[in-house]
DNA sequence: GGCTATGTCAAACGCCCGTTTGACTTATAC
DNA sequence: GTATAAGTCAAACGGGCGTTTGACATAGCC
């Protein structure tokens, strides 16, 4: 059960704090890319720290495990999505209407797009969608919720008289769906022809066309049999 | 580097041809109904051989590996679906907007209700569209690729001289997206108190809003900017 | 009878996974 | 100077995975 003792075969190397800090940015940087690119259990610790150019060690040292590594980049994602992307708020007396427009592009943009300050954010955030796992019931309390709440109160101005909770839920779930749909089949579009906009500058069309067909959407359940 | 040699700890089993099929039968049934909880990554070979009462050989035996018995019964529910559950044809003169009502049912029914003939159509479908692999463009190509066609050409009726390649591909990703997001996001959306229907009776009421939310929808992308 | 093909089984193979160990190096505190 | 804490590293641990092995049992055929 004798361990042979591990052979230095390179020189020293510093360790020091500021190294340590170096290590979990590359760990984060590393992570978050292939995080996003291919979900939690697709990715493996080994890969990434092979391209964070770091010992396997590390991710429990500094992270604690797989999972905390993981925790803490979906926890840095949204928080930058809060600081950089803030939701728009309807507040009473707005224009439903514009409000359905700028929630929409708001959506589609930080499902789509990779953004300044949290750039996996959206892949991430599509990732748990598709398969959520208990760790990440925080992603859908702190982001999904207050979102979908956002939506609700647009639409639930624009159903004016025929809003009930019923049909509120359900016209929210349409244009949710609507705009994450994008992002969640994403593969199966590109193969069809019609991927989705992945630059910033190509988002506002597809968030008029959106927003155009959800308005008459949801008036259009105004007068439901 | 001798193997022991296996013990029999039970009587002698039968094993004819008619056995065969049973155990045949067995795995996939079991596997059929774990892959479509699961998917096919997280379900494991041992898991179904448990279920199925078999041993982890008889996988190979009968299927060749843990692929081939995945590509067996995506290819037998795609087989059930076209028999069972034929898509409805738009033809010239049909009404477009009863041809998007039918349609929308039909999508929304085999996604997300349990048929018999192809019980695991709907959600083994899904989990490709979340997670598709190189062993599933067929898939894609025998069912989706169809489908969406089918869509294309009611939304082209429905656009009338608003119709373009652009304004069609977006329209028709719209109206799928409508109604396969229920199945995509069935996690949160179960999370957040409004589950997909899973009987067959409650399909044809959101089928309805459905049909309704979209077809204004289309209609008001005639007018577009 | 004997022969072959087919099916089943317990056990093992080889691989990859997340995690853990313990020696080693260095920075900081006393 | 010495002790302590922190960081890095190669190597191993323990377990699950899909797959493979080879003995054994049975069915159908000569």
């Amino acid at each position: 059960m004798a361990r042979r003792a591990p052979q230095r075969t390179s020189g020293p190397r510093a360790s020091s704090r500021r190294d340590a800090l170096e290590t979990q940015a590359r760990l984060l940087d590393a992570a978050g890319r292939l995080f996003a690119a291919k979900g939690f259990q697709e990715t493996s610790v080994r890969e990434i720290c092979s391209a964070a150019e770091a010992n396997v060690a590390a991710v429990r040292h500094h992270f604690g495990s797989k999972g905390g590594l993981y925790r803490t980049i979906v926890l840095r994602s949204h928080q930058g999505l809060l600081e950089h992307d803030p939701l728009p708020r309807f507040r009473d007396g707005d224009d439903p209407a514009a409000a359905l427009g700028r929630a929409i592009e708001h959506l589609l943009r930080v499902t789509l797009v990779r953004r300044t300050g949290h750039p996996y954010a959206g892949q991430l955030f599509a990732h748990e969608l598709r398969s959520p796992t208990a760790a990440l019931d925080e992603l859908l309390e702190k982001f999904l919720k207050p979102l979908r709440a956002e939506f609700a109160r647009i639409v639930a101005a624009l159903l004016q008289d025929a809003d009930s909770p019923r049909l509120r839920g359900h016209c929210t779930t349409f244009v949710i769906g609507l705009c994450v749909f994008h992002e969640l089949g994403k593969e199966p579009l590109k193969r069809f022809g019609f991927p989705p906009p992945q630059r910033e500058s190509d988002v506002p069309r597809l968030a008029r066309l959106v927003t155009q067909f959800a308005h008459a959407g949801i008036l259009s359940l105004r007068q439901t049999t």
